[in-house]
DNA sequence: TCTGGGGTCCTAGGACCC
DNA sequence: TCTGGGGTCCTAGGACCC
């Protein structure tokens, strides 16, 4: 889906298109924009119905922001300052304090995921979920699928998405998810790129080794290190060179992946594997002498993973808890217990220990909890006797 | 006044079992 | 008396993705 967050709130702020704007950070008390024209403007009743007609200077400004967020989206007039995703929102209000800021809300994004996603399966059924805005989709067996290289079922989801959501987005094709990845960042937005095997080395190789996904900020420091900066620079080196230097998987993965390589299936169904809430705090905070707010939050957390464990009908065994400090260091601990929950209390106490083995003398800027080794409720074997003698 | 939240997968060492 | 060879599970950390 094209600039997915953004898109999505132009739809119900067409008066913000065009503007420098950015969407990050948590709900703010000057985000309720309704309540505050009701209190300010009581000559007319203002409800959720006139969004579209609330005055720009009405909205909050990136400068005011104070807090610990990260941009996850900035739009292109808002870039042109040099703000991006993943910036601290207060350094973003430095290079560009005119951006109107919004906040990010996920439960309206999901909803036009699912509406999108509904669509693309109505058209073609083998689709694989990658996150909200993103799917992969095998439409090798669609009636129609093969015309003009799959062109014109690929006009036919655009179409389609765009008539049910309002929504545009660009499409790949080719002959395996790796590429296809790539092929969809070559005609943004509301485009269509089709790349066939013989147009590797012309439109592929040229790429950097950062755009094959699966190439992090880490492998792509290496590989630069190693004078490899193209896809064509890894695909020249010899796969045995690779493995020496990368590791036997996944020196051989990026062999692969230069030369195109991807048998990867389109996956249509998956099971969860964990879940997890995390926060970071306002301030950093001290384990004794904040004992009591942090003791708070932990609760608060536990409670939160055992009502989405309840909601979506989950139980797991493998219970932990993720720091992160206040340099920023990460620690995790788990435990994993004989008997698969979903309780609160069960989890605040597992999660309890787990905190014990932690030394905690720097502050800490995160908590998180987890519950892992997932099965569906009523999937989960019985907790295994323990032999007292044999 | 740097640096979110929710995930998956991989690695590597150690325990433990047969 | 100089020490097997699998295999699985658990734990901690880290890379990567959306």
């Amino acid at each position: 889906m094209d600039a997915f967050y953004a898109s999505v709130e132009w739809l119900r702020y067409p008066q913000l298109k065009g503007l420098p704007m950015v969407i990050g950070g948590g709900r703010r008390r000057e985000d309720d924009l309704i309540g505050r024209l009701n209190a300010e403007r009581p000559e007319r009743a203002w409800t959720a119905e006139h969004l579209a007609e609330i005055p720009v200077d009405w909205f909050p400004l990136l400068k005011d922001y104070v807090g610990r967020g990260v941009i996850t989206t900035a739009t292109y007039p808002a870039r042109q300052f040099g703000v991006g995703s993943a910036m601290g929102l207060m350094k973003a209000a430095k290079l560009c304090p005119q951006a109107i800021l919004l906040p990010v809300d996920f439960d309206e994004y999901r909803r036009f995921s699912r509406a999108f996603k509904t669509v693309v399966r109505d058209i073609a059924p083998v689709m694989e979920d990658r996150g909200v805005d993103e799917v992969y989709i095998d439409f090798t067996e669609v009636p129609g699928g093969q015309r003009e290289g799959g062109r014109v079922l690929a006009r036919l989801l655009q179409k389609s998405i765009f008539d049910a959501t309002g929504l545009t987005c660009s499409i790949g094709v080719a002959p395996n998810k790796l590429i296809a990845k790539m092929a969809s960042e070559f005609n943004k937005p509301n485009g269509i790129s089709i790349v066939h095997e013989t147009d590797l080395q012309p439109l592929i190789w040229p790429l950097p080794c950062r755009k094959i996904n699966g190439i992090g900020p880490k492998a792509d420091e290496k590989l630069q290190g190693h004078g490899i900066r193209t896809v064509g620079d890894l695909a020249a080196r010899e796969r045995p060179w690779l493995v020496q230097h990368f590791g036997k998987a996944y020196g051989a993965w990026l062999h692969d992946a230069a030369w195109g390589r991807d048998e990867r299936p389109v996956v249509t169904e998956s099971e969860p594997v964990s879940m997890s809430r995390e926060t970071t705090f306002d301030r950093d905070l001290h384990a004794v002498h904040d004992r009591a707010e942090l003791g708070a939050v932990f609760t608060q957390l536990c409670e939160q993973v055992a009502g989405d464990l309840q909601r979506k009908g989950y139980v797991g065994k493998t219970i932990g808890i993720k720091l992160r400090f206040d340099d920023f260091k990460i620690a995790t601990r788990d435990t994993t217990v004989a008997e698969h929950t979903q309780d609160a209390r069960r989890i605040r106490q597992v999660a309890g220990q787990c905190l014990k083995r932690v030394p905690l003398e720097r502050r800490l800027r995160l908590l998180g909890v987890r519950v892992g080794s997932l099965v569906k409720v009523g999937e989960a074997p019985p907790p295994e006797a323990l032999p007292l003698f044999e």
